[in-house]
DNA sequence: AAAACGGGGAG
DNA sequence: CTCCCAGTTTT
């Protein structure tokens, strides 16, 4: 069984790891660089999103981005519209801040040691020590998912993973089993090992060269592992859009901190605690607004507008869009306190926006361009 | 320690 | 439907 690596002499985990790794690795294009930027922009991408999901978003900002110069000297909501669609929207804000730092403070370097990543907004423990060891060589473990899961198992670690206080027992099992010349090579592996064979459902036990020393395989108990608490139920909230136009113009603004979508742009909105928003009620908010509806929206109303789901891991949105052509431009107070303001298409195109107002505004496009 | 923060893909 | 994902920040 697992027996603790002697001194000087690669662990079991580590030369089954490094024999598997050149076999089976993926050719991913942050594996061919030692660019600090790149790497970072690749790990800030992958945090909590697929290699398939995130990998056009790489190539993208590289493209758009090529070094941190360019990057700090983007306005950040360029920045966010690049993101569009990643989610977790705080990570392109925060690697804004970050390259303006990086450009500002140390001259367009990055700092080339894991306690001074650390301090980099966006930056945690997993990014950090990913930089550290893939761009220089420091002997310090990833944990991420991945290696959880593979410690997990290998080691028949029961400990709830999502339980902050097991963060310690993990990375000393991974510390211990880092062979200090080949850090980027086994940080690599483990997680690729643990992307490519030993995966949540269905890892592939018989083809696995860790077999004989995995506990959970000998143990029967590969499906058990890793201990994973469940995350309470995502609660539901219901928004009414209010989608005024005037002068073949949208009415939209920047959505404010403390809420979901943070600097992203989307309509007037009305949140209820039920379904339906009434007629009576709608009109009520789009005449607080100081807005008039023109004649023909009373012809449209009575029809309520479907409900679009749109489900993030921690809300349940169901989102109602309520078309209001206006008679007249909503007054200047109304846009003072609502930071709202006409955009036109094209201006529109360039804003960053949830998934959410996106798929509205290419649905309700396309319609007008069919008809 | 717990909650907040997006979105997509797999089974 | 359910679960997972190359996590970090804020409360």
């Amino acid at each position: 069984m697992a027996v603790l690596p002697a001194a000087g002499q690669p662990s079991f985990l580590a030369r089954a790891l490094l024999a598997w790794y050149p076999r089976h690795r993926r050719d991913l294009p942050w594996r061919t660089t030692r660019d600090p930027y790149a790497i970072w922009l690749s790990e800030v991408i992958l945090q909590q999103t697929r290699v398939a999901q995130g990998l056009p978003y790489y190539l993208d900002f590289l493209a758009s981005y090529p070094t941190v110069h360019e990057l700090a000297a983007a306005p950040e909501q360029e920045v966010l519209r690049h993101w569009q669609g990643l989610g977790y929207y705080s990570r392109a804000r925060n690697m804004h801040h970050t390259a303006q730092q990086v450009v500002r403070e140390f001259g367009g370097e990055f700092p080339g040691t894991y306690a001074g990543l650390r301090q980099l907004k966006g930056v945690g423990p997993y990014t950090a020590a990913a930089i550290a060891s893939f761009a220089f060589d420091e002997a310090v473990a990833v944990l991420d998912g991945n290696v959880f899961r593979v410690l997990a198992r290998i080691f028949g670690l029961h400990a709830d993973i999502a339980a902050p206080s097991s963060r310690k027992e993990f990375q000393a099992l991974a510390d211990q089993h880092l062979p200090p010349a080949h850090a980027a090579e086994f940080n690599q592996a483990i997680m690729e090992f643990g992307a490519l064979q030993c995966t949540p459902a269905k890892p592939d036990c018989l083809f696995c060269p860790l077999q004989s020393e995995c506990w959970a395989f000998q143990h029967g108990q590969v499906a058990l592992l890793p201990v994973k608490s469940k995350a309470k139920a995502a609660r539901t909230r219901y928004f009414h859009y209010l989608v005024l136009r005037h002068g073949g113009q949208l009415y939209l603004k920047a959505r404010p901190s403390g809420d979901i979508w943070q600097g992203l742009y989307d309509f007037a909105l009305v949140e209820t605690d039920s379904p339906e928003l009434p007629a009576t009620e709608l009109l009520r908010h789009v005449a607080a607004l100081g807005g008039s509806p023109a004649p023909s929206t009373y012809a449209a109303e009575p029809r309520p507008a479907p409900a679009l789901r749109h489900v993030l891991s921690h809300q349940k949105l169901e989102a109602r869009f309520h078309a209001v052509e206006l008679a007249a431009a909503l007054p200047a107070v109304a846009l003072r306190d609502t930071g709202l303001r006409t955009y036109s298409d094209a201006e529109i195109e360039t804003l960053p926006k949830p998934v959410l107002i996106s798929n509205y505004l290419d649905k309700h496009s396309e319609k007008t361009a069919g008809a």
